[in-house]
DNA sequence: GTAGGGTTAG
């Protein structure tokens, strides 16, 4: 294919053009491209062009990168799957896709690519299941596809696709003891799957670790409410001279906030620039504000927004509104919600968090003000959802007042029997839960159809009486079937596991984990 | 001589 150019002459554009995406000049890169136009010859010669689509990809200019690729009469694996990798890049894994479905010989790395492009955008089923397609066609995986597999399974929390995934490690040879990167995502795992205990065993047992591995012990700490572990962590990885990074500083100032170490916080947080050279990014700023808002410092956190020296966005305001809703405080809640109106004015979580502080205050009117100014911006919720591992690769889905299972005349037998029991231990349906106006009966059956609830009972028809009942769901658990869980617990001496949008419960004999702080 | 890797608040 190099026919009418002598090789020093490709290899000379090449370099140009590796010199341009080193250099960040998409300006030169263009001129070179022009040159290589003028000069011609160059249309199959597949070196040049491989090297310019990767300068356009590198700089940004998918598009560009595209457009020579798509004018090669022949292509070449590595120039597709770097055009894939961009593709998953950038979040648009419909054309990564596409791509490589066209891609008429598929190795490894390809199929790695797409298997952690959808790993890497939130899509953990997808990526299972083209690993699992992967596997069926007899492709070769290595350590770097299990590490995709690996952080597919930990965002579905999946426990059972977990004990699957320590199988296919081991089948591979590969140590994750040896390995830095497989045991940092083995700890993320085990602890999103709710198994903290193994997410330590990986930790203790690996003979090196770095940055990340220490910071993913100390999110999976700080996510079960081992608030103590974690600050332990991060002064064992300061003394051992690993430098923390502005992550290290999210998942410690994170443990804080959920144990109500509001001075160790306030410590660590004043200690980022004076001892590490890290200025607080607005992410930290979010985390101080949960932190002081969480314990019920208010005042505070509103301050701590008013004089911070960069701009607050969405996450802080949003920290702030959270408590707000906390602590029934209507005041700080108008303030922060009319920031956050504004700068996401789509995101339908901030009406709901609004419309419910004031639903607690009573204040009907505001309620239905804000629901009506979701109406208008035809803002729809998303429903409660929780879901059930049934067995591996089998989810059961339960959506909050939704009596659509098959199995929903016993599920709710189960609940109203639960319910009676649950009265002589001094539980009330908390009311105040129910952001509604409506009658106490009708809130009744809210609450009880609450998605978590129902899995519960789906769980307690179906699932081993000495195994422990998990449950994952998509939003915060409220303070109804917080206790409703705790109380279960204790009479039927079942062990109950919730995970919410950000953390673990573990209920056992009458008693959350979280000590009733979350 | 070029392609695939782990941790992030609400």
């Amino acid at each position: 294919m190099r026919k009418e150019n002598t090789f020093p002459v490709s290899f000379t554009f090449s370099a140009l053009f590796k010199a341009c995406s080193m250099g960040l000049d998409v300006n030169l890169g263009r001129q070179t491209h022009a040159q290589t136009i003028l000069i011609g010859g160059f249309d199959n010669d597949l070196y040049v062009k491989n090297s310019l689509i990767e300068m356009y990809v590198k700089l940004g200019f998918l598009e560009c990168g595209r457009k020579v690729f798509d004018e090669l009469p022949e292509r070449d694996l590595i120039s597709w799957t770097e055009l894939i990798v961009a593709y998953a890049k950038i979040g648009d894994m419909e054309s990564a896709g596409e791509l490589f479905d066209q891609l008429p010989l598929k190795d490894m790395v390809a199929w790695t690519a797409m298997v952690t492009g959808y790993a890497q955008n939130a899509k953990p089923r997808e990526a299972l299941e083209l690993f699992e397609r992967m596997q069926n066609e007899g492709v070769k995986t290595d350590e770097v596809t299990l590490v995709g597999v690996i952080s597919a399974c930990a965002q579905l929390g999946a426990a059972k696709y977990s004990n699957w995934i320590r199988g296919i490690v081991k089948n591979l040879g590969c140590d994750p003891t040896r390995c830095v990167v497989v045991g940092s995502a083995l700890i993320d795992m085990y602890s999103k799957c709710g198994n903290v205990e193994d997410a330590y065993k990986v930790f203790d047992t690996m003979e090196e670790r770095n940055v990340f591995s220490y910071s993913s012990m100390i999110s999976g700490f700080a996510m079960h409410g081992c608030a103590y572990a974690a600050l332990e962590l991060f002064h064992e990885m300061v003394n051992m001279g690993i430098k923390p990074n502005r992550v290290t500083f999210i998942a410690v100032l994170t443990a804080c906030s959920h144990s109500r170490m509001v001075e160790q916080g306030r410590q660590i947080f004043a200690s980022m620039e004076e001892k590490f050279g890290i200025s607080p990014g607005v992410d930290h700023y979010a985390c101080m504000v949960d932190l002081l808002g969480r314990a019920g410092l208010l005042e505070d956190a509103l301050k701590l927004v008013e004089t911070m020296p960069i701009e607050p966005n969405g996450g802080v305001w949003g920290a702030l509104l959270g408590s707000c809703r906390t602590y029934s405080n209507t005041d700080i809640a108008q303030i922060a919600a009319n920031h956050l109106f504004e700068l996401e004015p789509n995101a339908i979580g901030n009406y709901i968090l609004l419309s419910n502080i004031y639903a607690s205050a009573g204040r009907w009117n505001d309620v239905s003000t804000v629901r009506k100014l979701m109406r208008e911006k035809d803002l729809r919720k998303n429903p409660g959802c929780s879901w059930m591992e049934v067995k591996k690769g089998v989810i059961e889905e339960f959506f909050a007042g939704d009596m659509t299972h098959p199995r929903s005349g016993e599920m709710k037998h189960v609940l109203e029997h639960l319910q009676n029991g649950l009265k002589s231990i001094g539980y009330e349906p908390n009311m105040n839960s129910v952001a509604y106006d409506v009658n106490d009966e009708e809130k009744r059956r809210i609450l009880i159809t609450h998605s978590e609830k129902l899995a519960l009972a789906f769980g307690l028809l179906s699932i081993n009486a000495d195994c422990p009942i998990w449950i994952m769901k998509n939003i915060r658990i409220c303070e109804d079937c917080h206790s409703f869980m705790c109380g279960v617990s204790q009479i039927t001496g079942r062990v109950i596991i919730i995970r919410d949008n950000l953390r673990f419960h573990h209920f056992h004999d009458g008693k959350c984990s979280c000590g009733n702080f979350w």
